[in-house]
DNA sequence: TTAGCAAGCAAGTAGTTGCTTGCATAAAAT
DNA sequence: ATTTTATGCAAGCAACTACTTGCTTGCTAA
């Protein structure tokens, strides 16, 4: 790993704890184990190092490859599979979405990827719904879902001891199985 | 409102946005129209302000107070009272979730309400299961049902564009009519 | 009228923070 | 073998930040 990397790596780490004006460069670099003058010479200033970090570790457009590349065609597997695929993606950049709830700022709308995830999840859907293998309101249903792994999520960064005495794929797996029950043939 | 609780009201707003190291004495004395002086001699240091902020704003006993009240004994109607009061309760109190949510710091388990809103729910659950008139597992329906509301919750405060095309009454009861076909006479 | 108190105001202090500069050194590239 | 490059280290700077002090002003109540 190069010194860019590492400095990157520990910046997303503390950033995303203790929040942009929460951490010193002089601690990135201590933390880095680097010293802090190399921080300014490859970065140029706290900003812009903040800026590296946020392009650097956002993911944008594999999410839906992945996704892809796992629905089987078949609604009764795949509704699980987007369900699980998302909680998956939430758990690999959870340092990530943890700096970017530490940055609201108002004006700026994060969480992109969700949004997208939703929406490819509601055309899916609808075209189930055309082909007659599903009579829910689309948008509603991938919502649902959307959410539930959306709090599972929030609750496990922020208050683990509420899943305590749950299997989270079983939580998943009891939302499908009711959409199935519902609106699957 | 005296001059402490606009100081603290102000705080509050400003905590929960930008975090506690992201806001200077000067700028809640700013905003609060007060001399910078005044949080001094009224609060004695940021820090002990902001524990202020924690505990003036800070809701424990009365959600369940008012749950207990709204509840009527009937499953089929009681499955909506609980997601819609557990929405309505974090709405109420967004502005100390965001700061909650800024101020992690490890150790410090939060969200402690949802924790306990969630145990009574399921004992609600495990009683009506006794009763003969519930046939699903407790923990994981309430689990459920809180952690999609807290997911909607969370879209709401970080990316409301996901939730533009539904109705947050639909998406809830949506999810309990699944719940009561599934699980309830 | 007087006294007490709450708040404002101006100025200041000590420590921190982001950032710069100059110099030394060792490895890498020529 | 010599130059270039990368990094460390020490020192420093200007701006900022939490917090203090001494004094003034205005309100209230005896």
């Amino acid at each position: 790993m190069t010194i860019e990397d590492k400095i990157l790596k520990t910046s997303l780490e503390l950033f995303s704890k203790y929040g942009y004006s929460g951490v010193t460069t002089k601690r990135i670099a201590t933390e880095s184990g680097v010293n802090e003058v190399t921080i300014f010479r490859k970065f140029e200033s706290k900003s812009k190092l903040f800026q590296e970090v946020i392009t650097n570790f956002s993911v944008e457009g594999n999410i839906i490859n992945k996704l892809k590349n796992d629905l089987t065609g078949i609604i009764e597997n795949d509704l699980l599979i987007f369900a699980e695929d998302f909680y998956n993606f939430l758990l690999n950049n959870q340092l990530f979405y943890k700096l970017q709830i530490k940055q609201i700022d108002e004006e700026s709308s994060k969480f992109t990827n969700s949004l997208k995830y939703k929406n490819y999840f509601r055309d899916y859907l609808t075209e189930k719904k055309e082909k007659g293998k599903f009579t829910g309101n689309p948008e509603i249903v991938a919502v649902s879902i959307i959410s539930i792994v959306m709090g599972i999520f929030t609750f496990r960064i922020f208050n683990k001891e509420i899943l305590e005495n749950s299997n989270i794929k079983d939580i998943l797996e009891e939302e499908v199985k009711k959409i199935i029950k519902m609106y699957v043939a």
